[in-house]
DNA sequence: ACAACGTACAACCACTCGGTTGTATGTTTG
DNA sequence: CAAACATACAACCGAGTGGTTGTACGTTGT
């Protein structure tokens, strides 16, 4: 793990650490939506709504693409992925414990049996 | 989704927001250690592993032991899991969107067929 | 042309965060 | 018992966050 992926580890979470942010990026995941469209959908400014995409963008957790006067807004589960696949690596340390658990009670008196 | 899972969320993703909470989580996960010798391991003062630890443990992400004078920390690997299934329900998401595109060129004249 | 719309960004504010030092309390060891 | 150790927590501080309003600028519709 070098200091790169632990930046974008670090944008990440922190990016899917507030309620309304993981609520856009279901949003956009599901279909593509303007910036106006989802800044409709929430009790708060437009500007905070689109600042909110600017973090997930940033992240590289969507894209924007540019239509006319609107920005498209679409999420990328290959992102999404990556985060789950890093999830997936600290289990994989969880049954590395389980394994060495394993040798402690596995001192077998006769290895070849 | 509920508003305690929303909580549950912001805490997850929150706690991991920060690189050295991941750290310590991957120790934890990958077996018992007591908070000073976590503590040891990083640049910086007792007091901030040991806050760090805090907000990991109010998460639900690691649970203490107490064993006389030390307080042995140890990874929740179905914490974890939880946190992966989200990202799992959010690639879900994903591929409705996916499914609603076959509909679009699913324009089958013969249904019957 | 011009009004309305959609976006972007700057400036500001209350609050939170990640670090510090200091202090209190319980536990182990000489 | 006294000294050293492990933990917990409060108080503080600079930096960052999540919200606001205001401004600027390109695009669309009448």
């Amino acid at each position: 793990m070098n200091e790169t992926d632990e930046d974008r580890a670090d944008a990440w979470f922190h990016a899917l650490a507030d309620r309304t942010r993981r609520d856009i990026l279901r949003r956009v995941l599901a279909g593509e939506h303007s910036v106006s469209t989802l800044a409709r959908s929430y009790d708060m400014s437009f500007a905070a709504v689109q600042k909110h995409v600017a973090v997930l963008e940033r992240a590289g957790l969507l894209t924007k693409r540019r239509q006319g006067r609107e920005a498209l807004a679409s999420g990328d589960v290959e992102a999404v992925r990556s985060v789950g696949a890093m999830l997936t690596e600290l289990e994989a340390l969880w049954r590395g414990r389980i394994a060495r658990m394993d040798e402690l009670f596995a001192t077998d008196p006769d290895p070849q049996q």
